[in-house]
DNA sequence: GATGAATGAGTCTTCATTCAT
DNA sequence: TATGAATGAAGACTCATTCAT
């Protein structure tokens, strides 16, 4: 018996066509329990409710209530993650503007995935514990900029690197996420997008300069 | 019976010198017992015996959890809107590039104020409810440089000024928090605000044009 | 936070006089819902019931069931052993045969307390975990007859004084025991005690030499 | 709907060679399972996850936990009683100090079939409801005795054959099982067997006249 | 027959909040 | 006013058992 070690991890791989189904309904109930409710407020009961199974099914895939949560973050966090990386290696020989130009694409784009269920994860869940690592998509969104940032401009230190991969990644996540909140209008509109381009662009020449 | 509306204001104003205290006491308590155990494991009975008062005495003061952790996120929040807005107001007049420089300033500053109780508070306070409201110093922040903005450059739209305001409250906002997980050292170090005023400079400058 | 070890001990003083009966009668329900339903089915809800307090002032004295059937056991093995123990002081210098009467006596006077109760802790009560620890009056009581023994004949070898203090708790116990729960009129009319004395007394004159 | 009287044989006689297979494995599954995790850990899931089958072909020949559990009692009861008969028998006309002797060797030549096992049933299966009666070897054991010794002492009355056997069967098999758990190397080395025959022999010729 | 997915009643336990003293 | 005992709704989770495939 592990010392009461919170498991993440789903506890039986469904392995017939039916499970499998039951898995993919519990994990859209939590989403959708999740949006309406809020963090707190969503029961494991409330989940199998909607995902239209017994607590005792719900259960038999999933450890507890955070791994629940954990599973749908790692799916959001997925995409999110291919979604900035196909970006990064289409245009891994683009030039800079291009490149730049669809980098802040692909993170609104990765906003409207959905929505909703972003501001949950990404506002209510506590960063605390292992949930906390699984939320953790910007320190790995920064060091694929990172990469990108080194293998076009070899001559950027290491630390240079870093700094401006961190700009970069916070300041369209920030933006965005903001826009998402306060401003949806903007977001729909593309100006968030512009106008992220118009603070990035300059910076980043100055910085690869 | 009211419809359980959850008050967020404290029961009663402490008239005397020994309320007074006994509140600033459960007030402290709250915030160590936060940032100890974390949002969700701060119960009001760890609280009510971290401030050696009995819990009767802490709902004596504080009609329920809520209030005592909105009570402290007033306070938080007051002080960063204080820091920010007194820099505003030094440089009401200054040149442009210095009062960027005093404004982001300002803004790592609010985060040194406690940067512990800071994280627990905007990283595991349920953003819904009216805890939402009471954590959102970002909007309250945003019109404040609004209005500084459109002060001195008076033919700018009023859409213009909100969106520049809200990217110079946002980008200094999120780098300065992701220092504060992150990087300590840079925050400490001050580079995070040499390299927010590169960031921010170049567009402030092309934005008021 | 400890590894979740069940922890056995209660969980706080009762100081006022009103909670030292809370705690007196949760006691009560315990052994009253034990000897009606058995181990297994004993819930801290039943118990909670019938004390006619709520489940959660339970647990503001019992951190869990265990603890609860733990105090019981802790009561009920202290009066065991002190009921032995007297009947070992009172007769540390009377002559032996007189003495072994009095030591078997008070093993069945032990078995009288209250032997439905006894039933049910030694027969249900699982002996692993801690609970078995809780429950071994037996070693405790040998060895308090091992000390009697070495102390009336001190030329015995440690080894035959402990088997010797093994063979008189373990018959005595058992037969009282076994006449609990097979024969509880021999118990009453007293002949279990005089069996009992007819099977140890010789065999203790000839250990003794 | 019969009143939920809970069965305890099995399900179904295992006509076929795979049948009777099966049903081993469960049963040897749940002697491991017990030993390993005790009664109330012991889950079906568990048995037959070990035993190699699926958890409702268990339920095919076993109707419930219990019954399963009933099943390894029996036959383990069965070896005692068969234990015990079988010297009973080979000694019905020896002298009786050679066949008390005896009886105690196979005494405590029972505890040794497998004494882990042995441990878990007598010591943490609720003896209430049915499983109390297939655990009760011991009033059995003592009908074979009472028997044994009536009918070599034809005068004794039945009040006190049942006495003299309760006492025998009750000594050995308490000093035996104490021995098991307390001091198993008094079990190995033979000296329980001994200090019982020094224990009983005085008292039977004396009881037997 | 065998499988294992599904069921859901039943338990333990927590914690915000009330109220008698 | 302060105290802390008492409350109980609510939630997480288990596991014996059933049943569709």
């Amino acid at each position: 018996m592990p010392a009461k070690t919170t498991r993440l991890s789903p506890r039986k791989e469904p392995v017939q066509a039916r499970s499998r189904l039951t898995v993919k309904a519990i994990l859209e109930a939590t989403a959708q329990v999740l949006v309406a409710s809020g963090y707190q407020s969503t029961t494991t009961d409330a989940v199998a409710k909607r995902a239209g199974v017994s607590i005792g099914t719900l259960y038999q895939y999933f450890p507890n209530k955070e791994s629940l949560v954990a599973a749908l973050i790692r799916d959001h966090v997925e995409l999110i993650l291919s979604t900035v990386g196909a970006a990064l290696e289409v245009h891994a020989d683009a030039p800079m503007e291009i490149a730049l130009r669809a980098i802040i694409h692909a993170g609104v784009e990765a906003h409207r995935i959905d929505p909703a269920l972003h501001k949950v994860l990404f506002e209510q869940v506590p960063r605390d514990k292992l949930l906390g690592k699984a939320l953790d998509a910007s320190s790995k969104l920064q060091g694929m900029i990172e990469e990108f940032l080194r293998r076009r401009a070899p001559g950027l230190s290491a630390s240079r690197a870093r700094m401006i991969a961190l700009v970069l990644e916070t300041s369209v996540e920030a933006l965005t996420h903001r826009a998402v909140v306060e401003a949806p209008d903007w977001l729909r509109s593309g100006e968030i997008e512009k106008e992220t381009v118009k603070l990035l662009q300059p910076y980043l020449s100055a910085a690869l300069g």
